[in-house]
DNA sequence: TGCCACTACCTTGCATAAAAAGGTAGTAGG
DNA sequence: CCTACTACCTTTTTATGCAAGGTAGTGGCA
C-alpha cells in the first residue's frame, strides 16, 4: 500500500532528524543565550521538528555533561525561563560535532560516486 | 573527567552515523548488487561503521517495505550469498531520502548563520 | 579422512533515546 | 476569581542499534 510507503519515509527523514538533533540544539544555543520553548520554535522554523518530551531530557543530559549551563530569568510575560547557554567544554563539544558533520557530509558524498 | 568528553563525543558521532545509516546502505546498493557482508567492509571504508547485528535486521526491514529485493548466488569460495538490489520502490524511496539529506545539509547550514 | 579456519548467514537480549501524553505552576486579563 | 496561556517537567511506550552468541557450508592441510 501506497501508505506504507509514505510512512517509511517519514520514519526515514525521523531518523535523519534524530541524528543530528543534538548539534543542531548546540548550534542554536551557541548563538545566544536562549530558553527550551524558544529552542522549540526556533528548529520548527528551520524544518527540524522537536517536541517538548525530546528536548527537556536532552537539555538535562547535556547540563549533567557539563556542556550546558542555566540561567533562570523573571519574563515579562509568564513564567520565568531558563536560559541556556554554552559552556566552555560546550563550545569545544560543539567543534567536534561540526568536524564530524563535515566527515559525514564527506562520506555520505563519497557513497554516491 | 576528561573521559566523559570522550565518551559523549563518540556518541553523539555514533548517532549522527545512525540517522543516515539507511540512506548509505541504499546509497551502496545502489550501484550494484551487492551482499551483506561487502556492504560491512564498504561502510568501512567510507568511515560508516556498521556491525553484522545491525545490519541484518535493517536488510530484513527493507526487503519486507519492499524496497529491496535479493537473489542467491554461489560463491567460489565458502557459503552462497544474497545479494541484494533495489526495487523499484526502493529507488523511488532513495530520491525521497537525497532529498531529504539535502534539506538537512541545508537546515545545518541555516542553523550556523 | 578428519579437523580447523574462514566466510556468510541469522537471532536474542540489552540499553538508549525519541516521542506521545499527561501533569504542575505562575501570570495576565477580563 | 477564574480562564487562558506560557513554560516547565515526567512517565510510559516503542524503536532500533549493538554486543554476543549461534549455524552451516567450503577448502586446505596434516
Amino acid at each position: 500500500m501506497e501508505d506504507d510507503f509514505k510512512k517509511s519515509m517519514e520514519n526515514a527523514a525521523a531518523q535523519m532528524r534524530k541524528g543530528v538533533l543534538e548539534f543542531a540544539i548546540l548550534l542554536v544555543i551557541a548563538k545566544r543565550k536562549i530558553y527550551a520553548s524558544e529552542i522549540i520554535s526556533q528548529l520548527k522554523n528551520a524544518k527540524l521538528t522537536v517536541v517538548e518530551g525530546t528536548i527537556y531530557p536532552l537539555l538535562s543530559r547535556l547540563k549533567n555533561s557539563e556542556l550546558l549551563e542555566y540561567k533562570w530569568e523573571e519574563s515579562k510575560s509568564g513564567p520565568p525561563r531558563k536560559y541556556y547557554s554554552l559552556t566552555a567544554k560546550g563550545r569545544q563539544f560543539l567543534k567536534g560535532c561540526e568536524e564530524q558533520w563535515k566527515s559525514l557530509e564527506s562520506a555520505i558524498t563519497n557513497l554516491k560516486k
